[in-house]
DNA sequence: TGTCTTATTGCATTCGAATGCAAATGTCAT
DNA sequence: ATGACATTTGCATTCGAATGCAATAAGACA
């Protein structure tokens, strides 16, 4: 290091006006060559140690106002920022929080990645984000979380009891997004599918209809399953039972194969309970151009979750909307909660939907 | 796992035995208690120095195979993966890539995120996620960057010159996506605005239209205002001028607005060249609805990009479909090239779009 | 058997910031 | 002036992995 050796000397002499000479040994057609600036280069320029430098950025800390103005004045005369690994490992925070989301979450609610990573960048905490194509891609991802010793985590994505457990070893805190652990204790966010799909099918029932049609998500869904259920359920109690159920994956395609696919088993179908907006959508349109139906009074289509494009005026579906900014705030809010406190207790937080009556099924 | 908590107790006594009681000072319920596992621990457990340990995760190490593979056994028993945080300290590498992206580009193409992600995966590097929500967000974004020493960073929002030459400074590597720099040099990835518009504008012309409007974008919207000017270029070049313009910004709600605002300027109005698929499929829904139009007789709309719904049936957007997956490819090998090469070539990559022809519009 | 390679391995240092502790400085009351 | 005390500051160490260099062991060859 002959550059620490020449410079300290030089220090030493310009606290009395050889501050020029050793200010700029840089040519000045060079824009910030070399390595970058660190606390060290900071602390040689003010002619304080390192450790005030440090002080300088950390709120809090012991040091003189004048110093921290002179140190902070430098480093922004030389563009300084505290590296964030140095910080995160020395530390221990690294105010990074990871994000997992399957892609087609994030194709169908985009909102949702966007609200999440706007409430955390308003906290200060940056995010690592994961979009998982295939179950499989879980863990990796998780292996690359602990790796980088992430403060917390969000997960839209499934994630199995072993992989929860992974979280409470390696002491992560996690908030699921929509989703809750079977058999493990895990704090969640989630908007009430049974409640809500129990009302959609109630006035459904209210206004007559009598022969359903289910079409459903993939059988690892969660929140498919969950509302699935909850509208099978409901209509049992109507003593409505042997409905046809098709399976879909949650996109507009899979809607509109749905749709035909009931239509296939019963012609005389009154009414679609998709379990999501994507499909209800499709479905909407397959009812219109494949069967030439008019909704709501052919056919009723409801959907579930409130998606941006339910609510264009060529579909208005009528569906139960979840509250996307409740929620994510509540998921951040919970998560942040957590990591400052490692023994805040977890909690499963149940959002109500809202109604949307929209004008795709006829209601009672 | 209290398969590990058990198994450790009997190791750390057996080492010497003065060893043991420091080894495991916790009672043997609580699961992997305590600091994480060191690449100091690994090497303790297996009888080498840490040095070994870190070698056996270095591709091309060298390392006999025989205690390669005694050490990595042992690693995957403690659950040992190498700390990022010290690793990018030292090396310089953090296999970390920034994607700056602002909400409305995300709400409105969601999957520009998700392939950029997916691909960076692939090649085992890791996203930090910036979703802005306004230019002034930017900078601080910028702060970030250079605080986690990301190795590359990927752009799908705008960037002022000086903000390039922050990353020219910093060294970071960066590749803009659907966006080129006015001044600067910059690496970029991009579909053809200029050629797309004129084609589309062609055809709607060859098709008879001559009372034209259009729906722009943002005035600071780099890909709006290139074919805001494309569009009118290529009318006027056919003797048509004076052609209204109303402003939106991306979304379905302004391209409602947008349309009913170039009516009330021109009820006889035949043809409206929206900006971008979201707005094109919003006018759509404002001339049936709200003017009672059935498109493609009555008018014709013609969108750009090819978001998703725009080609749900319903819509069937005519338009200019950007090949996203290959400007994705493109942009995340650019930016990986340029990492492993520091002065590879400064590239903009422009791709051409592919006509969708739809049902909103007629063409000749 | 001795010398020369070559393949492994360990030692010591490095990356850049945070922090406990002690030293230095300053303030105030007596 | 002096002791009691608070405020600032610097020193030295720490976080966890990578790596140049030297030491060692293993094998090759005469």
């Amino acid at each position: 290091m002959a550059r620490q050796g020449r410079t300290r000397k030089e220090t030493g002499a310009e606290e009395t006006g050889a501050t020029g000479a050793a200010a700029s040994p840089r040519p000045a057609n060079t824009p910030r060559t070399g390595r970058r600036v660190t606390s060290y280069d900071v602390a040689r320029e003010a002619g304080v140690s390192q450790s005030a430098v440090s002080r300088c950025f950390a709120a809090g800390a012991s040091i003189a106002p004048a110093t921290r103005e002179r140190v902070l004045e430098v480093a922004r005369r030389l563009g300084y920022a505290p590296n964030a690994l140095a910080q995160g490992l020395i530390s221990g925070r690294t105010n990074l929080v990871a994000l997992l989301i399957t892609s087609l979450t994030n194709r169908n609610y985009p909102e949702v990645l966007a609200e999440l990573t706007r409430r955390l960048t308003d906290r200060d905490i940056r995010v690592l984000l994961f979009t998982l194509n295939a179950e499989s891609e879980v863990d990796s991802a998780l292996d690359q979380l602990w790796r980088h010793s992430v403060d917390g985590a969000i997960s839209a994505a499934h994630l199995s009891d072993d992989q929860l457990r992974l979280f409470a070893q390696h002491r992560v805190p996690l908030v699921l997004y929509n989703r809750v652990a079977d058999g493990m204790p895990a704090a969640s966010v989630s908007c009430d599918s049974v409640a809500g799909e129990r009302e959609l099918v109630g006035r459904l029932l209210a206004a007559g209809h009598r022969r359903f049609g289910i079409v459903a998500g993939p059988e690892d869904s969660y929140v498919g399953e969950d509302r699935r259920r909850a509208a099978l359920a409901r209509l049992e109690e109507a003593g409505i039972t042997g409905v046809p159920v098709v399976r879909g994956d949650f996109s507009y395609e899979s809607g509109a194969e749905g749709l035909q696919a009931l239509m296939a088993q019963d012609g005389k179908l009154e009414a679609v309970i998709c379990v999501n907006d994507m499909m209800a959508i499709g479905a909407i349109d397959a009812a219109r151009d494949r069967f030439g139906r008019t909704l709501p009074d052919d056919l009723s289509i409801v959907g579930f979750d409130g998606s941006g494009p339910a609510s264009w005026s060529s579909y208005r579906v009528t569906s139960i909307r979840q509250p996307v900014r409740r929620m994510t705030e509540a998921a951040v809010s919970m998560l942040v909660e957590r990591i400052e406190d490692e023994k805040a207790t977890v909690e499963r937080r149940l959002f109500a939907g809202e109604l949307i009556e929209g004008r795709s099924a006829r209601l009672g």
